[in-house]
DNA sequence: ATGCCATGCTGACGCGCAAACAACAGGAAC
DNA sequence: GTTCCTGTTGTTTGCGCGTCAGCATGGCAT
């Protein structure tokens, strides 16, 4: 992904961070890089920034942050220059014993937001209308996006029907559920009535009773005694393939 | 999936990234598959990108980024790949079965390669209703479950505005789009107009002449000269989070 | 205010390499 | 035989990187 020359300039920007906090002006790097002129620096950051590597304020004197590193970083910063040695990174992080692990190394940033993904199991369907059965059990699993998911235990169902089409839920959606008794009123959760009908609702409070509400004019809202609903979950993420 | 050249020439990048961190050349990639042309490194690149192995900027050097492995290759590294068992709503955090391991490891940054996961860069913003800008920079990476993806490339905007909201697109969603230039009446693309305007909107035909069609009353479907409009991709997923 | 300095932004020029593309040919597979 | 993958040669276009020079702006001291 990136240059020789971009890859000295990320690594001198992050090296200068990491000493002394405050980022380098032009000239500094245009100095750590040996050059004459700051244009080619400033090439050099407008490449970094467009590969999604620092993140800079426009106009701003010393206004950039590193936002990820490339990622052989560790053996990288050996400057091998030639015939490379691989293993001085593999060194430094031992054999993985049992772990199946495929063909990555340690995350070089530290407080980088990275991208990771979690699984979570598809537990069936559930009726955003008329319910059709209470959850039954794991069919699939699907990976989501790890910012998605909190802390707790959390699985997905697949939406059946059409009364949660105003708030943007159709038929056929996958929805993301966090496992939990309880929720805030006007979130939309997965209720289990009478222990039989599990749907897919917005929860509200009415009195001492709660009101389950889709979100389509077509249904009305039920209530129900505290006694008679069963919180399942919470809605958490959406996920959709179009085709 | 993958011709044996391109398996190789897959398998030497993500070696060379691995050690150097910087992306061969289009020279050196044709000197390791010992060839005495880069016309034939080219059309492997394009192939491989079209299968959605490697992610790249057109017309830069040396851009390109390993996003995933042939099975063949991942099932090999992570050899026992069998008792995996996939987090049942209990451990929800659960990734990649991690043995004894130093205190919390963490999965790799993008290019890592997991079978059912695939990260995707975001790409700024698309107006949904009045355009913001045009598809502007890399900012960060999702990971999205690969089932989502085909072939080919991807990438992600985070959607501003309201005109998609009867198809079930609201202000703030991720949008999964798939890089191709042409689409089907009836499907949702990401349209560039003029060359400055970018928006995610329906696509229809109206005679030479291609209309932009809101998914909601509030907004006008409006109608360009086939050469005004471009075609920047299409929706194949959505994400969105909700709290 | 004026002027200087530090810092950042940009255009122009040049060399060399990288990438894109075109045209053509051999070989293996269906 | 047709098709696909592969390999070759060659041309064209564009980027990477170095350099110089000019300009804008905000802070600071006179």
């Amino acid at each position: 992904m990136l240059t020789r020359k971009q890859q000295e300039l990320l690594l001198f920007i992050h090296e200068r961070m990491k000493e002394s906090g405050i980022p380098p002006s032009f000239d500094e790097m245009k100095d750590a890089l040996d050059l004459a002129s700051k244009s080619g620096i400033h090439r050099l950051i407008t490449a970094l920034e467009e590969r999604g590597f620092i993140r800079r304020l426009p106009n701003r004197a010393r206004a950039l942050e590193v936002i990820k590193l490339p990622e052989a970083y560790a053996a990288a910063s050996q400057q091998p220059r030639r015939g490379f040695s691989p293993t001085i990174v593999e060194g430094s992080r031992g054999k993985q014993p049992v772990a199946p692990t495929p063909p990555q190394r340690v995350a070089a940033p530290q407080s980088d937001v990275m991208s990771s993904s979690v699984s979570v199991p598809v537990m069936g369907r559930i009726a955003a209308g008329v319910p059709i059965s209470a959850i039954q059990n794991n069919t699939h699993d699907i990976t989501v996006p790890a910012e998605m998911i909190g802390s707790g235990a959390h699985y997905a169902l697949e939406v059946k029907g059409d009364s949660m089409i105003e708030a943007g839920i159709f038929d056929g959606d996958t929805v993301i559920i966090r496992d939990t008794s309880s929720a805030n009123p006007g979130e939309i959760i997965v209720a289990l009535v009478d222990d039989e009908e599990a749907t897919l609702k917005r929860f509200r409070r009415k009195g001492a009773s709660i009101a389950l509400e889709a979100a389509n004019p077509a249904y009305e809202t039920r209530i129900f005694g505290p006694d008679r609903v069963k919180i399942q979950g919470k809605l958490v993420g959406l996920i959709r393939r179009y085709n």
